[in-house]
RNA sequence: GGAAGGGUGUCCGAGUGGCUAAAGGAGGCGGACUGUAAAUCCGCUCAGCUUCGCUGUACGUGGGUUCGAAUCCCACCCCUUCCA
């Protein structure tokens, strides 16, 4: 592929690239790119947001570039604050590490690990001494940071920024440099953070990365950025079930979106989806990316499910069960909230309570209203429901 | 170091001695409608119990005043602003 094509193909989809003439300079050269994304282990799943960047990062892959995937384990320990109205908790080095490992295990349903060189900041960072910190700090400045629209925005509402907060853009940019990375992949929020990377590179005399940024997925409620700590996303380590029943509660607008950053569909076929119905395309999209994460076969399987429990108002055919015994310690009977209690799956009584009141539980065919209701041992099996989507099955 | 303001439930935000488990909004959950979309309407939204009620916990932390405190007093912690 032609250097023009490969910058082409770069460019899809991307929010933002900066330095793509000098990008396209190595590319003539015939130089095999070092590709960085970093990722932070601070949580353990990955989201579908993470996806649309790793994804990218394949393409690098797919045309023969090296993919460099940096585990922000030392970085995590101080907290990247973008987007965030506050400083992040501080998590252990054993939690990290934790996160770490399921990191890459996830990461690598999208990227191909033959191709893939994994670091960790520790590497560099666990060396650095103070000074040498100090030495880094020093090459910016309060302006500079101040000019990052996040901190700008806390800044001028007196919301608290701490110093560490002003390093980590310096840390994650330092990554740059010891990688002599040649082009940083991140969402464009990490557009600041990126930038500050090149000025390291240069500072040390290497030609500085190009920037990539991605645009970012929203969530599900299909406003706010997916981000874990909203609740509005997917994870890749999400069951089907879950997967495709999220996929399927996205408002219509964003399930183009999604078509767009995830499934990589063209235009043409875009236009296609439009032009049918949207349940139809939404139910295509999530059969598609469960497949993607659980193997071809179980979308179908997922989506089979999701028209008799939904449209049919049928039940799960594969729901977890109870023992009699093992909830009602061997009664005959016993109230409906303590035995919904016992089986684990409600945060309180009272919240069990609330759906009973609220018409939410069924028992079999049965409509329950009143929280005292007793439930008698059940001759075979009992399917319980609790609101949409929780069913349950007592024997 | 000095001065001033502030810390309330998932979040935002009222509330300055009892009627406050704490207005209002957002979010969430549930119901109706439906395409588990959107829009709309309704209900719920700390926990436990012997559940038309009772009890426990909750307004930064710890004490105190009071029959009674988110509300008053003291100490401490934290945040913001201005001055140095």
């Amino acid at each position: 592929m032609s250097p023009e094509e490969q910058l082409q193909r770069m460019r899809a989809r991307t929010e933002k690239l900066i330095g793509a003439d000098d990008l396209l300079k190595r590319l003539k050269e015939g130089r095999r790119l070092r590709v960085k994304l970093g990722v932070d282990p601070t949580r353990p799943d990955l989201t579908f947001g993470h996806m649309v960047v790793f994804q990218k990062l394949r393409e690098f892959q797919d045309l023969g570039h090296q993919a460099v995937l940096i585990i922000g384990d030392y970085t995590t320990r101080i907290g990247d604050p973008t987007g965030k109205s506050e400083t992040r908790p501080v998590l252990s080095e054993a939690e990290i590490e934790e996160n770490a490992k399921t990191y890459l295990e996830q990461a690598f349903r999208i990227l191909d690990p033959q191709k893939t060189e994994v670091r960790r900041n520790s590497e560099w960072f666990g060396k650095m001494s103070f000074l040498d910190a100090l030495q880094l700090s020093r090459r910016m400045t309060v302006a500079q940071m101040l000019a990052r629209d996040d901190f700008a925005k806390r800044h001028a509402a007196n919301v608290p920024i701490s110093i560490v907060e002003f390093l980590y853009p310096l840390l994650q940019g330092h990554d740059s440099v010891e990688l002599k990375a040649d082009i940083e992949i991140g969402g464009s929020d990490q557009l600041f953070n990126m930038l500050v990377g090149r000025d390291l590179q240069e500072q040390h005399g290497q030609p500085p990365q190009a920037v990539l940024g991605m645009p970012l997925l929203v969530g599900l409620d299909g406003e706010k950025k997916m981000s874990k700590s909203l609740g509005n996303y997917i994870a890749f380590n999400h069951g089907a079930k879950d997967m495709f029943g999220r996929i399927m509660s996205i408002p219509d607008a964003t399930m183009w979106v999604y078509y767009d950053l995830l499934l990589l569909s063209t235009p043409e076929e875009l236009a296609a989806l439009k032009a049918g119905h949207p349940m139809e395309a939404k139910k295509q999209l999530a059969t598609r990316l469960t497949d993607k994460f659980h193997g071809a076969g179980a979308g179908a399987k997922e989506r089979a499910e999701f028209e008799n429990v939904f449209s049919k108002g049928g039940v799960r055919s594969d729901m977890p069960e109870f023992a009699w015994d093992a909830l009602a310690g061997g009664a005959a009977e016993v109230g409906i909230v303590d035995l919904l209690a016992a089986t684990g799956l409600f945060p309180s009584k009272k919240e069990i309570r609330r759906l009973v009141e609220g018409g939410a539980v069924r028992l079999g065919d049965d409509k329950v209203s009143d929280p005292a209701q007793k439930v008698a041992r059940p001759a075979g099996e009992l399917v319980i429901q609790a609101g949409k989507r929780t069913f349950l099955k007592v024997r």
